[in-house]
DNA sequence: GCGTTATCGAACGCTTTGTTCAATAATATT
DNA sequence: AATATTATTGAACAAAGCGTTCGATAACGC
């Protein structure tokens, strides 16, 4: 879809999705407005308006495009890594979730990292859920038979988000590979 | 404090707090503004920010004021039920912070409930958090010692939150009694 | 009853929003 | 290379919300 674009229209839009990034690691998204945003990005107020609907929609597509790559290339790489290394353990998706994270190509985490991170989290936690009901059988446990299915995912979710979030306001000290520990010592 | 208040200060400060509570049931923060605020609470303007600096600064103190007194009564009910039941188990808090959340007294889950969690959730972990640390003892585990202190302290509260939010947002079908053992099963 | 204090309500300046439109520039098509 | 299409521009616009001001009025505590 995105390579169908008309080369201005992509342009913009990625002048206005990087202009965002910058000021949502430095202020909340509530107090950011949209004339930041087409100053930042130097584009025409009109402009704005013709590629988003409303800020709300920016952030939502924002998430959408981040997410949607990340979750993509674990996929991808678990379909890609499978006939190479064991990669049935959980630790094939959830490292490979943390080691993403940590190179940050796409920001992720300096998003996470401030105070925006409630809208974020909101749809990370959407794509996650998908991941885990999908990966369900990585995450059976001894545990998860005391419990009701849709509790034990949310568990998983829940668990994961607070780890990550944990791990980015203590400033990212810890290796992936430690977080991971941790996050299978309480899971 | 609030004993010492005109009458006509309490009778406004609590009107606007109703009217808030209920446009909160309804719609998102964000998009409640003062005016709605005022009209329902049938109040002047100059009134509302005679009382409160902001409509952020307006949520702040709800939740202060809401979650103070959930989170005392539960110490205070600790101290008291301290010489008649044995209370240091976990479920002594936890249980018992359940219970309070399902009366609902003070429309602590309705809010909860809706959209409008996130802001609420950073206010309601900051006091849960605090919590926990002070009963630290009571969540002791052999797990606890495989991962850092404060870590823990972020898993523990992370998932009653998470908990709690999967019980609301699910309909608060089951007892807090049942909420409990999987909180207990899980962590 | 008297001094104090909260509320009222209307008005104000200011910021932000989202839209419109004609002019202009970049792109795709043939 | 010429043409048709489409995106961007910049200014202007109404509408809505914010937070403040102030004199008048009413309720309050003592």
């Amino acid at each position: 879809m995105v390579g169908k674009m008309d080369r201005r229209q992509r342009k913009t839009r990625e002048a206005i999705f990087k202009a965002f990034i910058e000021l949502l690691s430095k202020k909340h998204f509530s107090q950011i407005t949209v004339g930041e945003i087409i100053e930042r990005a130097d584009i025409g107020r009109a402009t704005f308006y013709a590629h988003f609907e409303t800020k709300d929609f920016l952030l939502k597509e924002l998430c959408e495009e981040l997410f949607c790559h990340v979750f993509d290339c674990i996929e991808a790489g678990r379909e890609r890594h499978r006939h190479i290394f064991d990669c049935d353990a959980p630790s094939s998706v959830i490292l490979h979730l943390l080691q993403h994270l940590q190179k940050n190509d796409n920001h992720i985490l300096e998003l996470l990292a401030c105070e925006n991170n409630e809208l974020f989290l909101r749809y990370f936690k959407e794509d996650l859920l998908r991941l885990v009901e999908r990966q369900s059988h990585l995450f059976a446990d001894k545990k998860s038979e005391l419990v009701p299915n849709e509790y034990w995912f949310n568990h998983i979710v829940v668990t994961f988000v607070g780890t990550v979030r944990w791990w980015v306001e203590n400033g990212i000290k810890e290796s992936p590979e430690t977080i991971y520990q941790y996050f299978l010592a309480v899971v």
